[in-house]
DNA sequence: CCAATGCCGTACCGTACGTTACGGTTCGGT
DNA sequence: ACCGAACCGTAACGTACGGTACGGCATTGG
């Protein structure tokens, strides 16, 4: 075992970044049957470049799930003139650009590669997902929400718990069923709707001026 | 390829559930790393039983889902007498059985199983998961908010909306985070109160005697 | 022009595991 | 007591694939 050079250490090269998009390819393509020697081919480099890169295969999945995931760094929040409408609109948003890209078979393929591998004793490519997704989410809607409520628009006691009702009402059994392998017509105008609606589900639950939660 | 009994098709023997146990077993401690011979040993029984049993491994898989699946037929509605009462204990004893089955280890290995085989061109656990699991759960749960609809208690347009929302309200982001290996928290107090939070919110959103949806 | 380096292509190795084959044992039927 | 079916235990086979070794080429620096 020599020392191998960590992902997160050494920013990558543009040669590397292209081996991982290739690799990427592969397992949105094939999943987790992809093999070593498919991703050689597919980024036309050779078995022993990827080895002294990224490790083992399981170096080289966290790599390419990492690499994705540093692709989508979300916007941040603008706390200024909150009213009714932007919040609503921001609310909106942030539904639909979750549901799009979860509904993409990026994201599919990725959170199938990492529900698979869940509970082993290697390199846990769960926490990643988790933490550029579901976390991810959180901590982009979080500071929202919360300026919502200072705003006197929401109510609530606790962040999370409204996040994750937000999160219930936004994903639904979509993600799931996508997972499973359900065949899923969702255009866009679909997760347009489904953004309207389950924002103004939440409202219904959350808003200031019904009665609050719990 | 000699012709195979299908499991559908003849009922199992006691000795092919007892080795379906044991694969079952196996499935939630080692996950699809199970190989044939584990289940052999585990099971007492040779190889060449499974074989001929199952034909294949992913024969035996599929089986041990569909045992595990008939294991769990879920109980009926009855229509009789409904009121507010009834109907809100229907729907938190609904919340929280879902959340207890959805949270248990055999549970989480066979979605693990059944999302990462899912996209397969063989036999399709994902499609078995679905049916037992939310499709099963919306076949129960359907027929008993259009009850509470016709008993005036509930307000919607579409079934099926009605229920997904519930289900959103009620799962949240709790399955894909014990999917992707989230280590949580989930006692049987904290499902009651989970179960009771959701049941309130549904019926802030679709109690007649609120506004309707959508 | 000449190392030296880095990488491509490919052949190769070791192993794990699905699948098959086979001898030995139990057991119900006649 | 004999037969055949079913099954156990295990050895063996075939293969796919992770991982390694090595020869050749292209680029760089001196």
């Amino acid at each position: 075992m020599q020392s191998v050079a960590e992902p997160s250490d050494s920013p990558l090269t543009e040669r590397q970044r292209d081996v991982l998009d290739a690799a990427l390819g592969l397992l949105v393509e094939a999943g987790d049957t992809l093999t070593m020697t498919s991703v050689a081919r597919r980024a036309s480099c050779s078995k022993e470049t990827l080895y002294k890169w990224f490790g083992d295969r399981d170096g080289l999945l966290t790599a390419t799930v990492q690499w994705q995931a540093s692709k989508v760094r979300g916007v941040t929040v603008k706390r200024d003139g909150l009213d009714l409408i932007s919040l609503t609109s921001g609310l909106e948003r942030f539904a639909s650009d979750w549901l799009r890209v979860l509904s993409g078979k990026i994201s599919v393929a990725l959170n199938r590669i990492a529900v698979s591998h869940a509970g082993s004793d290697k390199r846990d490519l769960g926490a990643i997902v988790l933490e550029n997704g579901p976390f991810a989410m959180a901590r982009r809607l979080m500071p929202l929400l919360e300026v919502g409520r200072e705003a006197g628009l929401l109510a609530f006691d606790d962040t999370e718990e409204a996040f994750r009702t937000f999160f219930g009402l936004v994903v639904r059994d979509v993600q799931i069923r996508l997972l499973l392998g359900d065949r899923f017509e969702l255009t866009e105008v679909a997760i347009d709707g489904e953004a309207r609606r389950a924002t103004q589900q939440f409202f219904a639950l959350y808003g200031a001026h019904t009665n609050g939660a719990g």
